[in-house]
DNA sequence: CTGAAAGCGCTAACAG
DNA sequence: CTGTTAGCGCTTTCAG
């Protein structure tokens, strides 16, 4: 490894002299020493320790991510976003640890990011509440809650990114209404999260207030596993085999998500119904597939890039400056449809 | 944060003493002695520092993985249980780089993941040649390729893990021959990789030996990006419905892999064509969906988890002993169908 | 304007 | 069997 004396002994310059250049503290410094040394640093090719600087400074460029699991496209999707805009922006790397919302892996995974110096996490839908994060560990660490609302109180207060689940019901129910439904669906499955149940009530106030002359009603798939994130597509065309069977099944369906939509979309199909001309199904967090396994479906598409980069800058502003109050920030999706973009040859 | 210092005086012992048990080195020490510092580690919450550490013996449990894009599901899969062996198996963490398949993008990664002290990389579908890896990099770096042979020669090695494509091809092809395709066609897209190369001469060649009676043919889907990854469902779509327009159009289809059949079912489907009925469509690389999207059909499910683990204990084990011959290990795919696993409420 | 030196937390070699 | 200590590469204060 080229360290900092052997930069400082090819500049025939002290070592000070080159972290001052490294770090930018070139204000009063001879310009021919200045170009002497960045002359040894391309030469020797070096690069800075981290290590030893961080043991110095208390600071690595390093953001850790929490999240169930990254084979799932919606997350998979933002964290994509997040670390290309963290690389970019900020030259900050992140560290990434799918949990599987399994307390122990989620706990075992913050203890280990403050073991490599790490002090900022972004946490993506967690079953952590906010005592358990602080309990011993996120004194340490500076964190950004998506998707989840971790409950706020004096003793510690953190950043908070999600979309507006109510409002994103209200588009979602009334985009089916204005196109004449009068009985709908909201198709959701077992594992309660706090962004789950917030739709349930979105879609509840929605369905109320638009005064259906037909029905709407919440259709609940069991999960094996306790939240059913690997299931979703299974679940959906489940749920679509045995709607098919009712005589007064709903026209208008909105998923929970993009992965059950699809499952919606093709148990219908399957069954021999079209969609969207027997039945309509909007996928919410249409991430990566939805609006293309029916792209004659209007869907709805959070603003994903931007809700990462929100992301990282309140992570590395509350980072710069610890004492800065959390915020919180809502994104609300777009209705949407994906273009046709290649050709065939 | 509390260092070994905190503990040796709680314990009342020496920093050597702390540091003897911390990494078990405590054949021959008094066991009162080792029980006084145990008590001392968790009553403070002791957590090493691994930048600390790292400067004293050059070693950090984390390991690079590049990538050029999670969000794509074979890759975000692979990648899930890479994080989740390492962690278990090895208590190593990883670090990952989206690099869109830009070649400074894939160098600058590389580089940072030196500026941490991180000696080992998985390596996924680079654009990067041996020589690349090589200059002032990769000597530095402990690397394993997946899904491209890098070429070997004398000045560097590298482990190497992958699928065999022509295994592959010659299982999809023989498998449409047997429930009697006679035309059938390979789907791919026109970027061109040493696995896309591998899956086209597998398929020419089984083709070949099978004695068709009808046609075999090759179909490449144009991508505006460089290699398509984010194009391939739309790209099978279109496929599909240009496919539908011919007469004497292939009946038994071979996906180039996942993303791209779901597309080609899914578009087949639309233009009122029952899949596996009027024609039938195998996915390669089958991860997420494209047996779930049409769960009649057989598909090529490659042994993720397998893979992911050999990747992982190939690196541990040079980083371990350097000096150890690189290998090379292929896997071939099984022919699989998923299965229904939930039930409705 | 530049050089010298302390010390971040840890490990390992050596002394007792 | 346990204690002492040098030093990993870096930043930063303080002298010069």
């Amino acid at each position: 490894m080229v360290g900092i004396v052997d930069v400082a002994e090819l500049a025939g310059v002290s070592v000070g002299t080159v972290s001052n250049v490294i770090n930018g503290r070139t204000d009063r410094m001879a310009p021919a020493t200045q170009r002497r040394v960045q002359q040894a640093i391309v030469e020797l090719g070096y690069q800075p320790n981290l290590a030893a600087r961080f043991l110095k400074t208390g600071v690595t460029p390093l953001i850790g991510i929490l999240v169930p699991s990254i084979a799932y496209p919606s997350w998979s999707w933002l964290i994509r976003e997040i670390e290309t805009y963290a690389a970019k922006k900020y030259g900050y790397r992140v560290l990434i640890g799918n949990t599987y919302r399994d307390r122990n892996k989620e706990l075992e995974f913050l203890k280990s990011l403050v073991s490599h110096g790490i002090r900022s996490v972004i946490i993506v839908s967690s079953t952590l509440s906010q005592r358990i994060i602080h309990d011993g560990i996120s004194d340490q660490l500076i964190a950004v809650s998506y998707d989840r609302r971790i409950s706020k109180d004096k003793i510690h207060k953190i950043d908070y990114v999600s979309l507006d689940h109510i409002e994103t019901m209200h588009i979602a129910v009334g985009h089916l209404v204005e196109n004449g439904h009068q009985r709908i669906a909201l198709v959701t499955v077992s594992g309660k999260s706090s962004s789950r149940m917030a739709k349930i009530k979105g879609f509840l106030e929605a369905s109320a207030s638009a005064a259906l002359s037909g029905s709407s009603e919440i259709i609940v798939a069991n999960a094996m596993d306790a939240y059913g994130d690997d299931e979703m597509p299974q679940l959906g065309r489940q749920v679509a085999e045995q709607l098919v069977a009712r005589e007064d099944r709903p026209t208008g369906i909105v998923a929970l998500n993009d992965m059950l939509a699809i499952g919606l979309i093709v148990g219908f199909q399957r069954c021999g119904l079209k969609v969207p001309d027997d039945v309509s199904v909007i996928g919410i967090d249409d991430l990566l597939l939805s609006a293309f396994v029916s792209p004659a479906l209007t869907s709805l598409r959070p603003p994903v890039t931007e809700m990462a980069q929100t992301l990282v800058d309140l992570i590395i502003r509350r980072l710069r400056d610890p004492k800065i109050e959390p915020q919180e920030r809502v994104f609300i999706p777009s209705l949407a449809r994906r273009e046709s973009v290649a050709k065939v040859s």
